[in-house]
RNA sequence: GGUGUCUUGGCCGAGUGGCUAGGCAAAGGUCUGCAAAACCUUGUACAGCGGUUCGAAUCCGCUAGACACCUCCA
């Protein structure tokens, strides 16, 4: 019987408001949708931490025994500057800028934004599709659209007739809004637009004779409107219904607005069971935004190459600072957050590392491990509370540490059990990395460090303290920490 | 201006009608040559005002503040 028989998760769904109890349309199957980058420039950090949230649930999932497919889009082919841009994307901008060609651009970041998730230690995706290679799908939807009278062509490009689709549909429907709020707060925008309404928007535009990247259509040689690839993508591989589709909570309007009234305009129906959306980052209080100057790459903060942070932190560091909060939350970045995190992080680190020499003690456990088992999982069933669950681990970590004090016990089946837990827990599920463990030449270390150690228990016999202490401190001083405990001294490398 | 979310102890951050979140920091203790690490103990917080209730941080209203989206943004 697999896992996910004796569990029941909640997710909250954004379209209704509230947590439901999951049910995969396919018993023991299930396909997620995420919107993936734009790869016109180094990967956002907050684009990371949405990621990081979805490729936790793809985890747990997995490790509950589902059968998960999880498509994350490259977009390539990017979005248009605004409604009255005459043609000009974001990729070709930044092209011409550099003067190299757009899909060079979409190489160098494309590998930048792998390198990043790789560092992160994210899983892949089970299909990366990219929107450039699927126009031919973009635009058959579009010609849905066009014949069931929910989009007009107007010299060339095809917008989405947002009007309408409201009078049989409920345009706003995620996004809580009402069309005739929008109507009154969309400014007037000044130029000629081709559209019947401001709020219509673009399925296809029509290319202006500089624009490099272009495809034929029946409309016009042009590009497609940003929303378009994702209803695209998403269905042709998880199929006209499927359980999750998530994204930034940026996206969820327009973006997710629109893929809903697309696939309800083209298909008739929202493909989506369950929208959920991760919530926003933050840096010292504050939204990040290059212009501002508040703002910080992946790459500088894993080098400690930039002047918001006091050093350098290890990508386990952060992904644990990000699962300390849930991914509903917005998440504020600071140096005093990533430094808590990081001694939390290392003691359970250290905890773990202790589980391989604890020796069971007794037949029977003072801690009940099969009940604390249970509240990992209900942690993780409860919308994927990773913050409960850390606090579980903990439990766990003070538990290890009271064993290996002697002031309680563990018998070898719970002691089997726990370990088994408590790594599944943390390095599947989180995706957490042992930092002590990743470190490949720990053997011969530990030989040498052994030696130091000796001499240090020797001049302590000697009460030679001076040189005691200068082998201690300086052992420190190169990142090793001795520790000294009844039956002798061991030592931690963080 | 509109829509939505939020305001929890020194800091971060869960919880959401009665039951210890957790981490970091802090204080006292055990251990130690002194430390560190670990363990034990301590802290009694929910923006303000009013209401509902036997009981509210949790529900409702108002006020103040923050953030997001409405315009490219994860």
């Amino acid at each position: 019987m697999p896992l996910y028989d004796n569990h029941t998760i909640k997710i909250y769904n954004t379209l209704s408001g509230e947590k439901e109890v999951f049910e995969p349309i396919t018993n023991g199957h299930i396909g997620m949708y995420v919107c993936g980058p734009t790869v016109y420039s180094n990967v956002h950090l907050g684009n990371v931490r949405t990621f990081m949230s979805f490729d936790m649930i793809f985890r747990y999932f997995k490790h509950l025994g589902y059968k998960i497919r999880y498509v994350r889009n490259i977009t390539d082919a990017g979005h248009l500057e605004n409604d009255d841009d005459v043609g000009e994307d974001k990729i070709t901008k930044k092209a011409r800028l550099e003067a190299i060609e757009p899909m060079e651009i979409v190489q160098r970041y494309t590998v930048d934004f792998h390198n990043v998730l790789n560092t992160f230690n994210f899983l892949p995706p089970s299909i990366e599709p990219t929107a450039t290679g699927h126009i031919i799908e973009q635009i058959e939807l579009i010609q849905n659209i066009i014949d069931n009278g929910f989009a007009y062509n107007v010299n060339g490009s095809v917008y989405f007739d947002v009007h309408k689709y409201n009078e049989s549909n409920d345009y706003g429907i995620l996004s809580k809004r009402k069309l005739e709020d929008l109507i009154h707060n969309t400014r007037a925008l000044d130029g000629q637009s081709d559209k019947k309404n401001p709020q219509d928007f673009a399925l296809w535009k029509k290319a202006e004779p500089t624009h490099i990247m272009r495809w034929p259509s029946p409309w016009s040689d042009g590009f497609p409107g940003w929303h378009l690839e994702c209803t695209a993508m998403s269905t042709k591989y998880l199929g006209d219904y499927f359980d999750i589709h998530g994204g930034g909570m940026d996206l969820k309007f327009p973006h997710h607005e629109c893929e809903i009234a697309q696939n309800q305009a083209a298909k008739g129906q929202d493909p989506v069971k369950y929208w959920m959306h991760a919530n926003m980052l933050e840096l010292n209080g504050a939204r990040m935004s290059k212009s501002s100057g508040n703002y910080i790459n992946p790459a500088e903060l894993l080098s400690g190459d930039n002047d918001i942070m006091s050093k350098a932190y290890n990508p386990s560091v952060i992904r644990f600072f990000m699962m300390q909060a849930s991914y509903k939350s917005v998440l504020d970045l600071t140096d005093d957050g990533l430094k808590a995190a990081e001694k939390g992080f290392n003691r359970l680190m250290d905890a773990i590392g202790l589980i391989d020499k604890l020796k069971p003690s007794a037949a029977t456990s003072s801690f009940h491990v099969s009940d604390w088992k249970q509240k990992c999982y209900d942690a993780m069933n409860d919308d994927f509370n990773t913050p409960i669950l850390i606090a579980v681990l903990f439990d766990a970590a003070k538990f290890i540490n009271q064993i290996k004090d002697g002031s309680a016990t563990l018998s070898q089946h719970d002691l089997e059990l726990l370990k088994e837990t408590i790594e599944a827990f943390t390095f599947d599920v989180l995706g957490l990395v042992d930092t002590a463990k990743e470190n490949t030449g720990i053997d011969k270390l530990s030989g040498a460090v052994d030696i130091l150690i000796n001499l240090r228990k020797e001049a302590r016999l000697n009460k030679d303290f001076a040189l005691s202490d200068k082998i201690r401190d300086e052992l420190i001083a190169a990142g090793i920490q001795l520790q000294d405990g009844k039956d002798g001294t061991t030592f931690t490398t963080n």
